[in-house]
DNA sequence: CAGCATCCGCCCGGATACTG
DNA sequence: CAGTATCCGGGCGGATGCTG
């Protein structure tokens, strides 16, 4: 376990590491990712995309949808038609990536109520005067 | 594994989910923790931290440490001291979240070869005039 | 030494308008 | 329908200067 940790952030591969690890982080691109999971198909065009990713703005759609496409995480398949038709899949890759960050999103739910604790008694702390 | 999927984004602390996931994407967070984790007594001052996390700014580090010491990951003892001591220690819940993470970065490092080979592709057609 | 205060550039994400 | 092109405000992260 200590070899575990130490692992993490040995060697020069920090920055894929966390380059990674933003993706992760940032506001769509994992909801993304589930909500495509959660289609039996493991597809959907771009407009579901955007009405059950509701607030999402087109823009960001496409952008979000242009990164995990160029990481492999998702196929686009263009259909020669009119009006046009686009739909994106959910390549092996990113079937794959989702088992591990299931485990973070578990760890998060069951520790949710912990964190939330420990918040509430550091604000209380800050809000009186010291000590 | 389909229910899981159905788990991550179901209910409404779908926003707990992202609260927690974008500190883990942030700049210095996870690497903090990492860098704590890899001290064998878990602890270190202040300024050991500056330095192990070589380029960063006392302000972003200050910060940093604020939040994960509000969401119970790191504990801060004040020793009263002239010059002054502060250590930080990873909690027993820091050390914990460690290990889901673990595995995320682990698959990132196993596939990241996938990652950068789909990238590349994805490059090389963008150059190109399409087709 | 361990910080707080202030200032600031940059980029992320959103709004809007237009097109093949 | 599925984008592209612009514009823009807010926040993150960094630089600098000052204290207990």
């Amino acid at each position: 376990m200590a070899r575990e940790t130490t692992e993490m952030c040995r060697s020069d591969d920090v920055g894929v590491v966390r380059d990674l690890l933003t993706k992760v982080g940032d506001k769509w691109t994992m909801l993304l990712v589930v909500t495509l999971a959660r289609t039996p198909s493991k597809r959907a065009r771009f407009s579901e995309l955007q009405r059950m990713l509701e607030p999402i703005s087109q823009r960001v759609l496409t952008t979000t949808l242009r990164d995990l496409e160029r990481d492999g995480f998702v196929s686009r398949e263009v259909f020669a038609e009119v009006p046009p038709r686009v739909e994106y899949e959910l390549t092996p890759l990113g079937i794959d990536m989702l088992e591990p960050i299931e485990r973070v999103v578990e760890w998060m739910r069951a520790n949710w109520p912990s964190i939330e604790a420990s918040r509430a008694r550091f604000d209380a702390r800050g809000a009186m005067p010291p000590r």
